[in-house]
DNA sequence: TATGAATGAGGATTCATTCAT
DNA sequence: AATGAATGAATCCTCATTCAT
């Protein structure tokens, strides 16, 4: 790929998430080529249609979430800051106009699912050494993770966070973030 | 307002409140009307534009609750039951679709900030009779709960629900959503 | 339906079939809206697309000329009198700029299919009567007249139609459009 | 012309050749650019714009059966066997995506009234033989053969060509393609 | 010179809103 | 008053053509 082109390529991706942001996703081609300082007509070379586009930062964003999981579950960290460290890491992307991205894209499915594994064994391991509730499934966790950090400026010690966090922490750990049971 | 027009502006907030839900608030006047079983002058006749008619349903069901909550504050019920029951009230409400209207519009503002004021009280309250976590702002609980209450398919038992619940608990009567401190 | 609206239909089937004349079928609907003196909008209420506008336009055609055919096989002309008329009448239509138009569309089929029933059976009863050569398929003689009948300018005693009907004649007949074999 | 620039020439037409025969006319200039194994950039390079590849590709097959004619012309073949020729050599020509061009082009224009004079002559030629109808003017009989020859799948033995020669043979000699009167 | 990236006018289609019946 | 037909601005997308690498 010629220099230019992945510099318009990569232009197009901040204008399209800077623009989707601050549309909540409904912002129009057109829009998102001038606020990249190019043509509509460059916009759709580098992304044949709109749903691609959206598909393709989804799947950049969720790519490096689940690389910077991996990364933090591959030392020897307890699971709980492992969760912690997601959270921190997720709410500085821009994942709340994400959710009308549907998974069911081959684009997005990918990563998707490397995140969802990684997540999965993180909070498997946390209720295994008594940090997290255990009466929660693990769907259920990721699911709430999800919630937390999907939304119009997140932040990993806003209210939401916070009580969420604090609601998922196993009985007589509470309001003690780096506590682990029985330590 | 005679009998009939009632009865159509009836049949346009149920319709619309359906296709709203149905399409994730993108259905057309066309597909509201149709569903009313009414043409789309009528609609136009009833609600002036597609927003009025956004705000239109959003101030019913924010004054509905907002009346609902008074007459539970007006009980002697603790007010951390006055709480859960808004949460059992509004999970029934159509209020996942209507996060993209602005509270800004007048004929949302009051309703809302009717259902604020009584919401902040029993926040308060609760906080004083020891059953709610004292160290939150009152607006952060209000829009904790908001966040609850406002996803699409949300039940009051669902993991998110419960798990901010138990999170807004005062410390020790975590998972005890009857418990009121020092009963 | 209304009386401006059937107006409407009947300025738009006019205007498109003169745009798509004109442009050999690649006249924009904006193009047509504005020979009908209309906004595109109501073009597309009539017709919900392009191809259906193309399509309508062919079923009129089609269904004329299968019922202007039906009606002369319908009586005791000779058959291949029949033949003729048909040729007279389909040079009247624009059928040039249909070749484009695929008989599979629903619309388009049954009308299509018609019309190659009653001229099939006129074949067959003009090579028994004799007028026509016996050495040929019947959809060999459909298609020919197609070709004769398709063309932009096309007319009935243009050199092309003359040359055909009379390249069609029994042996013997030929140059004698009115003689039919024996008389 | 540098050997290079003349086998990417050749490559093009053949590309183009193929796309248009494949697509009816309308494959695009990338499309044909691919086919070529070239860049756009280069198309350009050799032919200014769309119209005027068409018309360069027609240029070279109108060129090509005008030399064909005027060769067979040249021998003391029978005129009505050097028709049957240009035929036969027609038909193998991708003529049917042609008819879109206009032969004011002035690039077409030469070679078309090549064509048309030789064809001309040898249509009179066969007038004068007594091979070919005598009622018919002789641009009229160009354009019959025209209309034989550009259609998609044309073939020299089909229906439409088997039925206009006949029709196009001098009165006593339909159906004996070799005959010429009085032999 | 060859390449292919960039451009933007043009085309199909949708839908909130207005207006004639 | 109710209806639904008409309107046209806005949106997505294509492709002939230009231009930087």
């Amino acid at each position: 790929m010629r220099a230019d082109a992945r510099r318009n390529r990569e232009l197009i991706v901040r204008a399209a998430t800077r623009v989707f942001m601050d549309t909540g996703c409904s912002g129009s081609m057109e829009d998102i080529a001038q606020a990249a300082g190019l043509g509509v007509g460059t916009l759709y070379r580098h992304f044949p249609d709109r749903a691609g586009l959206l598909a393709l930062i989804t799947c950049d964003v969720v790519s490096r979430l689940a690389a910077q999981v991996e990364a933090a579950a591959a030392t020897d960290l307890p699971r709980w800051e492992v969760l912690l460290g997601y959270v921190r890491d997720a709410v500085r992307e821009p994942l709340a106009m994400l959710k009308s991205v549907s998974t069911d894209d081959p684009v997005v499915a990918g990563p998707a699912e490397r995140l969802h594994a990684v997540l999965g064994r993180v909070v498997e391991g946390a209720q295994a050494e008594g940090s997290l509730r255990a009466d929660l499934e693990t769907a259920a966790v990721t699911d709430l993770l999800g919630l937390v950090v999907c939304r119009p400026g997140a932040r990993d010690d806003d209210p939401l966070a916070t009580v969420v966090l604090d609601g998922l922490r196993a009985p007589g750990l509470e309001n003690r973030p780096d506590a682990i049971r029985g330590q």
